[in-house]
DNA sequence: CTATTATACCGACCGACGGTCTACCATTCA
DNA sequence: TGAATGGTAGACCGTCGGTCGGTATAATAG
């Protein structure tokens, strides 16, 4: 093998950057360390000379996941002109569009993320997610509790809901996705429409709302992005390689 | 090594038994299928004999589990004089009562299947009991909505939400217990018992009922039941295998 | 009471895995 | 020019989940 030198960084980025591709693909587990160096051209020593386990790998993965998408709304925290309620419909409107109508590597992305073996990657990049979104949410929330608008003795706790409202969405999009045919879809997409309602009318109700204060998405706005999708990048999801 | 022949379903729950210790004390991946054969005094060959891989018998596991968990309840499942109310009411304290107060080794097994080595397992546990419980919730439900108790248009998504919501107390619980100092869990304690207010508040406005309809536990139950686990079973918990 | 088949079990063995280690090459700075 | 440094190579190690050929016991049939 010859011996190539790259900058540290861009070298780095690159391990991430197959790591990513073969863990989504694959499953962590299944993905080995050889498929990984073997994908980035590099040796065993090179790649522990970057990372100090396949473990860690992982992790830094989940972290640039989180970095990336607290980037994504970055735009909405700093907003001033926003009162909580729009900024936390802002929130949650966008990391859904995010991760289904932008960049298509991210929607095959999510649709990816939910495979049962890629369990431990998503448990990963939750837990960044969580570290990252949790306080900022709360930050809203006691926002909203000072100035009248949202009425809850637990901030944290909501948060938490709201987090968990919005995994749980996700988990739901990718089975929409999983099932087979068109009828299948048809099905799913019109479970997760009536789950985003309640996820929405649910949290109206926590926060002491009026309901339809909280607006994840308009109706139909889920199935119109679905088929817009499933139009567009039929075959663009990462799929599992072949044969090993 | 004797041969040894025993009737093939105890063998098969001995295998249950040894594996459900390791899985515990050390994680799925952590203990390996030797150790499994080696605690269960069983040659390879004979552990293939009953299970066709290392993940079939975590299925298994997660299977009995399940099938322990349904069992608990199965007496306010058949009480007939219960409304749906009382049953939703009885069936969360019962999850409650039965994880923390019952058996000990029931309660140092929810201690330890949240630590991040078991996550797996807990995933697969969870989905079996969902699998099991879910019907259920939804039939209560059901029953709540013909007979005017309950409000809602999507009774599936409740019961998700209540699965979710029974989860997320036993993260809780099991990060109070896993805190050092007994400062530490006091501040735990408090911050479940908030925790498991804003559950059932959150419950009962999702559900359409007045606000303390939905009892979880009565106020103060958590930390009177915590504080007689810390005196009477310190140490009871599964503790992670000193080598390897 | 055999003969035969089915079942429970054994343990050597396999390829692949994550991880370690030594050697070595390329650059930098003395 | 040469020593030090940091990036790189790949042989190597112990262990893993899983396979396989075989053996002992139990069950059944003739």
């Amino acid at each position: 093998m010859p011996r190539v030198i790259k900058h540290p960084e861009l070298r780095r980025e690159e391990l991430l950057d197959h790591a990513q591709a073969l863990f989504l693909t694959q499953g962590y587990d299944k993905a080995s360390l050889n498929d990984v160096i073997a994908a980035a051209g590099i040796s065993k020593g090179a790649f522990y000379h970057y990372f100090a386990s396949k473990d860690a790998l992982l992790v830094a993965l989940a972290e640039r996941f989180a970095r990336q998408a607290l980037a994504g709304v970055q735009d909405i925290l700093d907003d001033p002109d926003l009162d909580p309620l729009s900024r936390l419909n802002g929130l949650l409107a966008q990391s859904r569009r995010a991760k289904i109508e932008t960049a298509p590597e991210a929607w095959a992305l999510f649709e990816t993320l939910f495979r049962p073996e890629n369990l431990v990657l998503f448990h990963r990049i939750n837990l960044a997610a969580s570290a990252s979104f949790s306080p900022l949410l709360v930050k809203i929330i006691r926002q909203g509790i000072e100035d009248g608008t949202f009425r809850t003795f637990d901030p944290e706790g909501v948060a938490d809901i709201v987090m968990q409202f919005g995994m749980a969405t996700h988990d739901i999009i990718a089975k929409a996705f999983a099932g087979g045919t068109d009828a299948d879809m048809d099905v799913a997409i019109e479970a997760l429409e009536t789950r985003v309602r309640l996820y929405e009318i649910a949290l109206d109700r926590i926060l002491g709302l009026p309901d339809g204060s909280i607006r994840i998405g308009e109706p139909g706005y889920v199935r119109a992005v679905m088929t817009a999708r499933r139009r567009t990048s039929a075959g663009t999801a990462l799929s599992p390689a072949p044969a090993r």
